[in-house]
DNA sequence: CGTCGGTCGTAC
DNA sequence: GACGTACGACCGACGT
């Protein structure tokens, strides 16, 4: 080997977690993580190519005790669990070096820095340079005219002159430097305060550590005391980041030649793990799934046809479904197809509804139904689809209702990562665990004005988007099910929540609410005519007539023509018109803003709810039939839509006569029941704070409870600010609010704000432990985890940006709380559904908003669902802090609180 | 005339 | 900048 080739020390521990956090979460499609092997790997394969030629040794830490241990037990104690994400990554990535053919070094009870510091040690004494690749400051000790350090990733080497220009001063004062600073990370003492700037400085006047010491008194302040107290430590401390040159190794520079790489096995390493242009260098894509079979399409047209496949479908105890239909809300859309598959690689589409000059023979709806009925109410076969619930909603609307497991590929990606893929619509989906693109309605049919509804489809033409949207759903459950199966308790999150779920929103949305149209329009009356009369005013105030709803028009009004001050920008930097700043306008004695406010207030009550409500009423039923989408939401929570009937006004008076178009039909009641406080019972549970617990426990209201402790007083002696502020605090914390948030809510100093949120930490400690422990999981992880075991993946947790990676760790805080009290009250519906269904009451669910059910009971059996439904939304969870449940009845929605 | 981003406001 | 999760109305710019 020629000894004018450098010798070549890759730190591969400090790429280790570095390309963990730096890369974005990388996975296979079968959900195995593989940014850190992708990145060390990845910058391998450059050094491989930069230094060709010359020894190499890759080394990595072994763990185990090392004379550092000895010296110092603290050593590193502070280390946080590796995350299990990086851990598995360990074995693939020593794997793949082995085949790369680079010499692998990992030697027991030495770290990977004395390793590296020996050989390079060795190199200098036989005149031989090294390059030590590094992501680790503490190797600048090593550089001398022989060594130079060079991070990989960021592109940078240091010589000496780099060492001095980059840290300000040189290798031999680094470890001078280190211990001076201290390392919160491997847990080395320095001195409190002393960061580079300082630690350089120092060493800049006085020379080396010994002196900086000898002179300690000369240091003035603060940070001379914190020195001072400090001295006893440094010798140790330097002596812990002194990387020795001496340790036994177990080999030499001579047995460090780089082996020819194996390419059949790296071949077969980038394939599993789908390193596709590593790969197409060895020459070679991916073997599978490149070849994508042709599906074979079958139209149905006879009886004899359809039950043979149904006949298939009984053998293999399996059928994956779609239903077509013509568009509109799942109450009246007609059905026009089915597309019915029973292994990947073959589907069929059974056109029921085509309805176009020329279209083919087809069954009819109640043909198919006949035939197929049997199968799809048969719970021995198992059900498999896109979106189970919406073909149960049209199908339920014929009598017939899916029975047998169901894989809804469209849950099941959302409760393997809620946040992973776009959406989970179909498109979404296929992409992400399939890579395929999956064919779109709009492909087909168009979209806009000029979009033909499936009826008007050509039957080969919808059969080849049906029966192939079919065919993807059967692949991804195949994907998604093994992936749920081995992820934590996701399994259990889908079988026991997400899927049984499923059938019991479908029969809310299909029974519907009853809502008082009439009543509704005479609000709105009333609404137009408070609106006219403050628009005239707000004319008269603006001297000019403009649209109130504009508010690009009021800023103008407002800013430009009145002169008020613009307290606030946008995100957008518009000088913003919002509600907190018109009511701080007003309290400054414009009259305008007041005005403003009060129509906008009329306005949204008009526009979104008294004027559109009427519309959503059903022709048919008579009655509201709203949509929750079980897969939106990034915590757990459902949402609502078309109408969203979980933001239906409550807060002010006004808005509360809305609720009283929420009607009972003759003869029976609507009763409300909700779960009092309960994110913050579950903050009381996960936290475990004694203080809050015991708060709970003793039935007083939580937010005067708050604030006695916070301010210091008794119960009786609140006042209702004190409150109001104890108030916003809970909340706040359920949403990881900073103190500048909390100021602004409360209009006080960000400085008082802190007071507060640091009484309330005192008050409860483990409220606070249990915050920053969420917040480190999150790091470590990427996910945290509901009571239940529901994830909610992170990728931005370790952002470089800041306010990404706040964001995301105020979201880290809230989902485990949010997340939590979604599972539970989704587990009290499926509870209160079997009840409704089992027992001989006249009750049934019909609406959900997030702490609260409502059911429609008839008037003689309202008692005796009281005290079932309340007895199974508060056994829905076993915590270490009781339920509470509040119920109310009346004849309409508003009465019922 | 339709789409889409921005802004605002409602709920928990 | 700064409080988490949703849905939807309206405006106005922009493209068809």
């Amino acid at each position: 080997m020629a000894a004018d080739k450098p010798l070549l020390l890759v730190d591969g521990s400090s790429y280790l977690f570095r390309a963990f956090y730096a890369l974005p979460d990388l996975r296979t499609l079968d959900g195995f993580p593989t940014g850190a092997i992708r990145g060390v790997i990845g910058m391998l394969r450059k050094l491989a190519n930069d230094y060709e030629g010359s020894p190499v040794a890759v080394v990595f830490d072994v763990g185990g005790k090392t004379f550092r241990n000895e010296l110092y037990p603290e050593y590193k104690a502070n280390r946080p669990r590796m995350a299990d994400d990086l851990r598995v990554q360990i074995e693939p990535i020593f794997d793949i070096i082995e085949a790369m053919g680079m010499p692998l070094l990992r030697v027991p009870d030495v770290e990977a820095d004395d390793v590296i510091g020996t050989l390079a040690a060795e190199a200098t004494r036989t005149g031989r340079r090294t390059i030590i690749s590094t992501g680790d400051k503490d190797m600048a000790q090593l550089v001398s005219k022989h060594v130079t350090l060079v991070n990989t990733m960021s592109d940078v080497a240091l010589d000496r002159d780099g060492v001095v220009e980059q840290y300000g001063v040189p290798p031999e004062l680094i470890v001078d430097y280190l211990a001076l600073m201290g390392d919160s990370v491997d847990n080395i003492p320095g001195v409190p305060k002393v960061g580079p700037k300082t630690a350089a400085k120092w060493l800049g006047i006085y020379g080396s550590l010994e002196e900086v010491i000898t002179h300690s008194d000369e240091i003035k302040g603060k940070i001379g005391d914190n020195l001072r107290t400090s001295v006893a430590m440094l010798p140790m401390s330097r002596k812990l980041a002194t990387i020795r040159c001496d340790v036994d190794v177990g080999v030499g520079i001579a047995e460090l030649t780089p082996r020819p790489p194996d390419e059949d096995a790296l071949r077969e390493y980038y394939e599993r793990y789908e390193f596709k242009p590593w790969l197409e260098e060895l020459g070679g894509g991916m073997s599978e799934p490149a070849p994508i079979q042709p599906l074979k399409t079958v139209v149905v047209q006879s009886r004899t046809d359809l039950d043979e496949l149904l006949a298939q479908a009984r053998a293999a105890t399996k059928l994956t479904l779609a239903v077509e239909t013509t568009p509109g809300r799942f109450m009246d859309s007609e059905p026009v197809g089915v597309a019915l598959g029973v292994e990947s690689g073959e589907a069929a589409y059974a056109p029921v509804g085509h309805d176009y000059l020329g279209a083919p023979d087809q069954l009819g709806w109640s043909d198919f139904l006949d035939a197929a009925g049997p199968v799809l109410e048969d719970p021995a076969v198992a059900k498999t689809g896109q979106d189970l619930k919406h073909a149960n909603n049209i199908l339920a609307r014929f009598g017939v209702e899916l029975a047998g497991a169901a894989n809804d590929t469209m849950l099941e990606s959302y409760v393997l990562d809620s946040v992973g893929a776009r959406r989970h619509a179909l498109e979404d989906v296929a992409k992400k665990y399939l890579d395929r693109e999956a064919p779109t309605f709009e492909a087909m049919a168009g979209k806009g004005a000029k979009q033909r509804p499936m009826n008007q489809i050509d039957v080969q033409e919808a059969a080849d988007y049906a029966a192939t949207r079919v065919d993807l759903a059967t692949r991804l459950h195949e994907t998604l099910r093994p992936g749920l199966d081995s992820t934590g308790r996701l399994a259990e999150v889908y079988d026991e929540i997400d899927r049984p779920l499923l059938e019991v929103l479908s029969r809310m949305e299909r029974r519907g609410t009853l809502v008082d149209a009439g009543l509704l329009a005479e609000q709105s009356r009333e609404l137009a005519e408070g609106m006219e009369g403050l628009a005239q005013r707000a004319f008269d105030a603006a001297g000019e007539a403009f649209n109130l709803g504009s508010p690009k028009q009021l800023q103008e009004i407002l800013y430009d023509k009145l002169e008020m001050p613009a307290l606030r920008k946008t995100q957008k930097g518009q000088r913003s018109t919002a509600e907190p700043v018109l009511q701080e306008l007003a309290s400054r004695g414009y009259e305008l803003p007041s005005i403003i406010l009060e129509h906008r207030s009329l306005s949204k009550l008009k526009s979104t709810y008294t004027d559109s409500l009427p519309h959503e009423i059903n022709q048919r039923t008579g009655r509201i039939h709203t949509s929750y989408n079980q897969a939106v939401a990034a915590t757990g929570r459902l949402s609502s839509a078309d109408p969203n009937l979980q933001n239906i006004p409550i807060r002010t008076a006004e808005g509360r006569r809305i609720r009283q178009a929420f009607v009972a039909p003759p003869g029976k009641k609507l009763v409300a029941a909700d779960y009092s406080q309960i994110e913050l019972r579950i903050m009381a549970h996960l936290s475990g704070d004694a203080g809050l617990l015991g708060a709970f426990e003793s039935g007083d209201d939580i937010h005067r409870a708050t604030a006695a402790e916070v301010f210091g007083c008794a119960l009786d002696e609140v006042s209702d600010d004190q409150r109001r502020s104890a108030k916003a605090i809970n909340f706040g914390l359920i949403y990881g609010m900073s103190a500048f948030g909390l100021g602004q809510q409360l209009g006080v100093t960000r400085h008082v704000a802190e007071e507060y949120i640091a009484r309330y930490f005192q008050r409860y400690p483990q409220v606070h432990v249990f915050m920053e422990r969420t917040r480190a999981q999150a790091g470590d992880d990427g996910f945290v985890e509901t009571h239940f075991g529901r994830r909610l993946y992170l990728p931005e947790i370790n952002d470089r940006n800041r306010m990404r990676r706040q964001a995301a760790e105020r979201a880290a805080i809230n989902a485990p709380m949010q997340g939590t009290a979604a599972d539970i009250i989704k587990r009290a519906m499926i509870a209160v559904d079997a009840f409704c269904r089992d027992s001989d009451l006249d009750a049934a669910m019909i609406m959900q908003v997030h702490d609260e059910l409502v059911l429609e009971v008839a008037e003689g059996d309202v008692a005796g669902t009281v005290t079932e439904v309340t007895t199974r939304m508060r056994d829905a969870a076993d915590l270490s802090v009781e339920l509470v449940v509040d119920v109310g009845v009346g004849d309409n929605w508003d009465e019922a609180h």
